[in-house]
DNA sequence: CACATGATCGCCT
DNA sequence: GGCGATCATGTGG
């Protein structure tokens, strides 16, 4: 696992936008999803600044949602992140070797969540695949499980800027890799800005 | 491009 | 003990 994000994710300075508010990541978490859809995740190591743009996200809807960790208010001490105030990271590393990255929502104590899912480096000519998958987004940008908890609103190694994407512009479809949750599968919660080439997942899912 | 498979280990039952 | 909110590589069309 890198210790440092990739080099073609260097930023010279902080991409313009604002700051999310705790409101808005407290808001509904498919209203958070779709906010997300654009935006900028910071990543600051000593003096330098990391960044990618976020282009695909999936919802999590907590205890009623079979596919998600906290579902049936499961609560263990890897989960427990989900439960904080929205604008939290929860990190978890899944199939033993890659780390998944979510952006907590709703209230305190209402574990619900946004999977990260792809983003897109902030120079046209990287690699635009670099970062298209939870688990590859986290290794490019050395996202690890010791981040997991952080507040994204008050951390310095993590952090998010606004960059809202136009509303037709958002691509709908069913969550990928959760074929084990039966018909949560196909709930449409996966968000993803159309036409983006860091897409992740079958070319069916991308429109 | 589509599909199949192995890697690898923390987490929960 | 079983199984993942995945990825890279291999095969075949």
């Amino acid at each position: 696992m890198p210790a440092r994000p990739s080099a073609a994710l260097a930023l010279a300075a902080p991409p313009a936008g604002r700051s999310p508010t705790r409101e808005l990541l407290l808001a509904p978490t498919v209203e958070v999803a779709r906010s997300l859809l654009g935006s900028w995740l910071l990543r600051r190591v000593g003096s330098q600044l990391y960044g990618a743009r976020i282009v695909e996200v999936e919802a999590y809807l907590g205890v009623e949602d079979p596919a998600a960790h906290s579902f049936a208010g499961r609560r263990t001490a890897r989960v427990e992140p989900m439960y904080a105030a929205g604008g939290h990271l929860y990190v978890f590393l899944v199939y033993g070797m890659h780390c998944c990255a979510n952006v907590v929502t709703r209230e305190e104590g209402r574990p619900e969540a946004v999977l990260l899912r792809a983003a897109e480096p902030p120079r046209a000519d990287a690699d635009a695949k670099l970062l298209s998958g939870p688990g590859k987004l986290c290794r490019a940008l050395a996202i690890a499980r010791g981040h997991s908890g952080l507040d994204l609103l008050t951390d310095r190694r993590l952090g998010l800027v606004l960059d809202p994407v136009a509303p037709e512009a958002v691509g709908i479809s069913r969550r990928i890799g959760i074929d084990y949750a039966g018909d949560a599968a196909a709930w449409p919660l996966r968000f993803y800005v159309r036409g983006s080439r860091a897409l992740s997942g079958p070319r069916a899912l991308r429109e």
